[in-house]
DNA sequence: CAATAATAAATGAACGTTCACTTATGGTCA
DNA sequence: TGACCATAAGTGAACGTTCATTTATTATTG
């Protein structure tokens, strides 16, 4: 019996990444990745069932990557304060170390695979998040809000921060915009203090 | 000289949008368009030039209408506090009450074409939220912050909400979620509380 | 009548996917 | 050890369909 070649699935996977970002879902063509990817066309359907399937696997594996990283030295027994802090390092760590893959999973945030992608993946992650933000209302650390509105306050302004940056330039009109551990903590700071009861 | 059916161009604009919005860039096909606002694909090509031209007209025509409608009754000389407030107020009412146009927008903004999109609007509207927030900063009334930062604080949380809205429910795991008048107040009162010195 | 709107039909290119086929390899038996 | 076989990996060319756009022609109106 013959054996799989992992090369070939992760520059399949790499560049299917990549064409997604460069020019978003029209962009992905099987024959173009194939191209890219340099198999034939058919071998993307050794490894996937089709198009979809493609793109779904490869959204849950970076949920998963990113869920692990944002969590890594995560202490639920921390303050409120700590923990949003090393929630916020980890996750713009990630976005910084994998521009192309936070980038894809933001294409597929906003496309309407969406729906489909998040279905299909059992999140430890969002229940550790709502844990935590229940024991800080709890301990009287954080105000007592519901979690859509915690949650729009705590990462909306993180996220919007990562897209300027990876766009290379923050508002329309401004200049070059590039996002460092001073920015970063400038806001985290604001967070912080919206979120004080 | 035979006279333009309006009919027909604001057909084509509405079933555009609504194609991108249900289905992405990928679903918006020019023969289906055609099909959908009963004219033949030619006719397309008679109010733009193509494809892009089309949803870059889409586009430019949504953002100065959301321009108009957020900046409206927004004073200038008042307080940083209400400006801010008219802006969350008129900006949701603008999603609220056009849906469709502005998860197009939305759909824009996280597109590769965002780029070209933006680069052919003379923005008035970036000019005056810009001088909003140097004003109010000079006057002791928001804390000193890159704009950049300025702009996370106070808006992402708001199109965060938005975004639930729209989606029909909140976080991943939890039920239903619509965005109303207290929700909305909640969440600017923790933004204002970030933002003040 | 002149000019433009609007169309039906057609264009070649690109699409996702499949088919018929070849190649490589771990296990089996000598 | 080495020949052989079953099995899955991998391929190039082709499938029918749909894509964006154009052409040739007709309809409408100042």
């Amino acid at each position: 019996m013959r054996t799989r070649d992992p090369r070939k699935e992760s520059a399949l996977r790499e560049k299917a990444m990549a064409m997604v970002v460069k020019d978003g879902f029209d962009g992905l063509s099987m024959q173009k990745l194939a191209k890219a990817a340099k198999v034939s066309p058919a071998t993307i359907y050794i490894y996937w069932k089709d198009r979809d399937d493609l793109i779904l696997q490869l959204y849950a594996d970076a949920f998963r990557k990113m869920s692990e990283q944002t969590l890594q030295d995560f202490d639920s027994t921390a303050s409120f304060k700590e923990g949003l802090r090393v929630q916020w390092k980890n996750r713009a760590r990630y976005c910084m170390e994998n521009p192309i893959e936070s980038h894809f999973m933001e294409q597929v945030k906003f496309s309407p695979l969406h729906d489909r992608a998040q279905a299909g993946i059992d999140s430890e992650f969002m229940r550790t998040m709502k844990a935590f933000v229940k024991g800080a209302i709890a301990r009287g650390e954080l105000v007592k809000v519901p979690v859509e509105v915690y949650w729009s306050v705590a990462f909306a302004p993180l996220y919007q921060l990562v897209k300027f940056h990876k766009h290379g330039r923050g508002m329309p009109g401004s200049g070059p915009f590039s996002l460092d551990d001073k920015t970063l903590n400038t806001t985290l700071e604001l967070v912080l203090k919206a979120l004080k009861p």
